[in-house]
DNA sequence: GTCCCTGCAAATCCTTTGCACTCCT
DNA sequence: AGGAGTGCAAAGGATTTGCAGGGAC
């Protein structure tokens, strides 16, 4: 079977089993609690053959760091440039369609950032 | 006057001229039309600066570069995933908000980014 | 003169990649 | 055996930073 190694699984497992956005040294320091020897590069190389075919999503935010998300429902991401959380949010579909219905431009599933300062932040 | 030196305001010049979002790189190769000396690193110091000041805003769109906007006007960046572009939104502050009225975050102003697809990405 | 800012180049840090080896079929 | 995937370590590339020198006031 193509792509499959227990590292892939160990990767995939991980990511659908939290619900935070992890980057892939995250990934790394969880995954070597089953793979104790898996290397870096390996889950850079997963990470990346997962986006691809479709399996996770990328979310980049501007903190440095790629993050990953094994949930791909359609939701945007919250980003508080203050305290760097990621906060997920249920939109309905036609909602943001609505919002970005510009020029033909077609929003792509589950990878939409909106910057700002979360509620805690807010409130300091 | 803190913060003045001639290659920071032809920074900003430099920017509040072009309505693209352009890098780093790109922003030294233009002003180094009028300083032909300047440093890339005084690039990237003004610009980080700039931002900290609220005189300019960076797009991060995840295509491994910083993006930098002269516009400060409200409005979303749709972020084509096939070809790379950045294309401006204007969008009503109302719409948005009612969008990302979740659990109190407050959107901040024109640092919000749409991933998918472009009109003649879309057609192709 | 003082202080801030620059130019230069080295350092930093996340991510990618080359290569030999291992595992699975 | 053959091929895909791994581990390791070095390379890559955008950005940051230390330091000595220069410009503004």
């Amino acid at each position: 079977m193509a792509n499959y190694s227990k590292q892939r699984e160990a990767i995939l497992n991980e990511l659908h089993s939290r619900c935070d956005h992890p980057t892939a040294a995250q990934v790394y320091e969880s995954v070597r609690q089953v793979i104790p020897n898996i290397s870096l590069g390996t889950v850079y190389r997963n990470l990346a053959s997962l986006v691809e075919s479709g399996e996770i999503l990328s979310v980049t935010v501007g903190d440095g760091y790629e993050h990953y998300d094994g949930d791909k429902s359609f939701h945007l991401h919250l980003h508080c440039k203050c305290c760097g959380a990621i906060i997920d949010t249920k939109v309905q579909d036609e909602k943001i369609k609505n919002i970005v219905d510009f020029d033909g431009f077609t929003p792509e599933n589950s990878v939409c950032v909106v910057y700002g300062l979360c509620k805690n932040c807010k409130l300091q």
